[in-house]
RNA sequence: GGCCCGUUCGUCUAGGGGUUAGGACGCAGGAUUUUCAUUCCUGUAACACGGGUUCGAUUCCCGUACGGGCUACCA
C-alpha cells in the first residue's frame, strides 16, 4: 500500500511556524517513501473560522515550496478536501457507531454540562457518569425516540468501555498505553450536525486512505479515542501509523511558542505576515522580514530532527533523502532565532548574484530605485557577505542606489584636514584619467597616487570610503567605486570634499 | 488534581554500558581583510537528581524533581 500522508490545518488564523514544520515532515516523508502529500482543511468549527486563513495556509505552503500532491486547491479524486463540504459524510458513520452500540445520543445541554463542571472540576463524561445523565443509554427507548422526533438538540458521543488498555504504537515514542477507564465519552457529532475533529479526522483519514499520521504532540492523548473509533468503525486493519512530533517552545521562558511571542521577542513566528482585524492581530512573517524560504525550511527541519552527521545545510532534496522518522527527537525544541538568522545569512551568501537579483529587484523598486538587473547583480555581489536579511541590500547598502545621506563624523574628525583639499582635487583628476574604471585598475591607480603624494593609504582610503558611502561599513572601496562608475565616484568626491571642509571648519 | 509525554553545553543536537562526551548557533580571543562583514584558528560550556542492575553507567530499570501536552458540542 502506497504511503499517503496529510497536513490538516484548521483555518482559524495564520499558520504557525510549528505548523509549517509539521507540513514539512509530512512532505519529506511522502517524498521519500514515494507517496502522496495531501492538504486537508479542517474547518468543522464554525465559531473559530477565520476568513482568509485558508488562502493564507495555501500561500504559505507555496512560499516554502511544500506543494501538496492532492488537496484543497490542488485537486485529487478523494475530495472534497474541505471538511465543511463533507458534512453529510460524517453523520452516517456516527449513526453507524450508534447502531453498533459504540456511540450514543446525548441530550445534555452545554449549560447543564458547564454546571456539572462547576460543581465538580474533574467532571468528565464517561462510564462512571453517563448513566446519571440524559442520553440514549440512560433513557428508555421510546423516550429517546420522542426526543429525537421532536428535534431536541442532541450530540452523539463515543461510548468508551472500561477495563481495557488502549495501546498505541507511536513511531516516535514507542508503545504508549492508556487505560480505557480514563478515556472519556467524547462528542463525535455536534448539535449543529458538524463532526468534531475526532470523528472527521478518522473518517477522512480512512476515506482518503491515509497511511501515516504525522502531527503535533498535543494530539497524543486523543489518539486513544481515535484508536477506539477505528475499532468501532471496523477499520482497525487499515488504521494509520502515528507519529507525534515534539512541540516548538518559546525562545525564553516556559511553554510552547505562541503567536504572541512574536511581538514579545520581536521575532516572526509566522511564515507570512498576517493582518488580523485588530492591530494586536497584525503579525510579521519570515518572508516580509527578509528570509529566504529555503533557509526557513532548513532551520525548522532541524528543530526536532537531525540525521546524525555534522551537516547543517540541507537542500529540500537532501532533507528528503536524509529524513527518517526515528531520528525525530522526543523533547520539545526551543525556537532559536539567532540560528534562524545564521541560516538565512548562509543561504544568501550561497545564492548566485543573479538569483539574488530576483529578490532584490522588488525591494529596490519599492524604494523607487530604477536600476538595471546587471547593476543589482553587482550590488548583490558586493553586499551578500554582509547582510542577514534581504532588505539589508537596499537599506544597509542604500548608498549604492542614491547619494550619501550622512557622513561618519568620527572618521572625519580623525582623518580630514583642509590641507587635503588639493590632494583630493588631484585625486579626482587622476580618477578621470584611469583608463578603464575597473576595481583593480582604480585600486592600483589610487595606491600609486597616494604614494606619489607621500601619504599613506590610511590617510586617504578611509576618507574615500566616507565620501562614497558615508559609513565605515561596507564593501571594498574600489569595488564600490567601480560599481558606482567614474562619473558618480568623482561627483561624490567633489560633494564630499565640500562637505568635509564645511564640517571641520564649523567645529 | 487526573492521564500521558519528555529531560546531553545558554540554544539546536550527535552519541551510546568502558569516549579527551562530537558538531552547529551564541559568546570570548586571535589571524586575514588598512572599513564592516566573510573566511580560518582557538577558547567557553552539558549527560537533572536519587536508588538499583553491572566489574563498570551519561547510556538499561525504578523512583524523585523539573518541564511540557491533554483534560470543550476547539482543533
Amino acid at each position: 500500500m502506497s504511503v499517503r500522508v496529510r497536513f490538516a490545518p484548521s483555518p482559524t488564523g495564520a499558520l504557525h511556524i510549528g505548523g509549517v514544520r509539521t507540513a514539512l515532515y509530512n512532505y519529506l516523508f511522502a517524498r521519500q517513501q514515494g507517496g502522496k502529500f495531501i492538504l486537508r482543511i479542517e474547518d468543522t468549527d464554525q465559531n473559530r473560522y477565520v476568513p482568509g486563513a485558508e488562502s493564507y495556509i495555501i500561500e504559505a505552503l507555496r512560499w516554502v515550496g511544500l506543494l501538496p500532491d492532492e488537496g484543497q486547491e490542488f485537486g485529487g479524486d478523494m475530495g472534497p478536501y474541505r471538511q465543511s463540504e463533507r458534512k453529510a459524510i460524517y453523520k452516517q458513520y456516527a449513526l453507524d457507531l450508534v447502531a453498533k452500540g459504540h456511540a450514543y445520543y446525548a441530550f445534555d445541554t452545554p449549560e447543564e454540562l458547564e454546571a456539572l463542571r462547576e460543581k465538580e472540576p474533574n467532571y468528565t463524561c464517561n462510564f462512571r457518569t453517563r448513566m446519571g445523565m440524559s442520553n440514549s443509554l440512560s433513557l428508555l427507548a421510546d423516550q429517546v425516540q420522542k426526543l429525537l422526533d421532536a428535534d431536541v438538540p442532541s450530540v452523539i458521543r463515543l461510548k468508551v468501555e472500561p477495563g481495557r488498555d488502549i495501546i498505541i504504537n507511536d513511531m516516535i515514542r514507542g508503545e504508549v498505553v492508556f487505560s480505557s477507564d480514563e478515556v472519556d465519552d467524547k462528542v463525535l457529532l455536534k448539535a449543529d450536525g458538524m463532526p468534531t475533529y475526532h470523528l472527521a479526522n478518522i473518517v477522512d483519514d480512512h476515506l482518503m486512505q491515509i497511511t501515516h499520521v504525522i502531527r503535533g504532540e498535543e494530539w497524543l492523548p486523543s489518539t486513544a479515542h481515535h484508536v477506539l473509533l477505528y475499532e468501532g468503525l471496523g477499520w482497525s486493519d487499515t488504521m494509520p501509523r502515528f507519529a507525534h512530533l515534539p512541540l516548538i517552545l518559546k525562545p525564553e521562558g516556559n511553554g510552547k511558542l505562541s503567536k504572541r511571542d512574536g511581538a514579545k521577542f520581536g521575532i516572526p513566528v509566522f511564515p507570512l505576515a498576517w493582518e488580523g482585524e485588530t492591530v494586536a492581530e497584525h503579525f510579521p512573517g519570515f518572508r516580509e522580514t527578509g528570509f529566504l524560504p529555503q533557509a526557513v525550511l532548513n532551520f525548522i527541519a532541524l528543530l526536532g530532527w537531525h540525521p546524525g552527521g555534522d551537516q547543517e545545510m540541507f537542500t529540500l532534496e537532501e532533507l528528503t533523502a536524509a529524513f527518517s522518522v526515528d531520528h525525530i527527537s522526543k523533547g520539545g525544541a526551543r525556537f532559536d532565532y539567532d540560528k534562524a538568522k545564521w541560516f538565512n545569512q548562509k543561504y544568501i551568501q550561497a545564492m548566485s548574484n543573479e538569483a539574488l537579483v530576483e529578490h532584490i529587484r522588488p525591494l529596490a523598486k519599492a524604494k523607487g530605485y530604477a536600476v538595471s538587473d546587471s547593476y543589482l547583480a553587482t550590488v548583490a555581489g558586493l553586499m551578500k557577505e554582509r547582510v542577514t536579511f534581504l532588505p539589508d541590500f537596499v537599506e544597509q547598502g542604500y548608498y549604492l542606489f542614491e547619494s550619501v545621506k550622512d557622513y561618519d563624523n568620527d572618521t572625519l574628525q580623525k582623518k580630514w584636514k583642509s590641507e587635503l583639499t588639493p590632494v583630493f582635487e588631484k585625486l579626482m583628476e587622476r580618477l578621470q584619467s584611469v583608463a578603464s574604471f575597473e576595481a583593480a585598475e582604480v585600486e592600483s591607480s589610487v595606491k600609486d597616487f597616494v604614494q606619489e603624494q607621500g601619504l599613506k593609504s590610511g590617510d586617504v582610503l578611509p576618507l574615500l570610503r566616507i565620501a562614497l558611502a558615508g559609513t565605515m561599513k561596507g564593501p571594498a572601496v574600489f569595488d564600490m567605486a567601480a560599481a558606482l562608475g567614474r562619473e558618480e565616484t568623482v561627483q561624490r568626491l567633489r560633494t564630499a570634499v565640500h562637505h568635509f571642509n564645511q564640517t571641520i571648519a564649523t567645529v
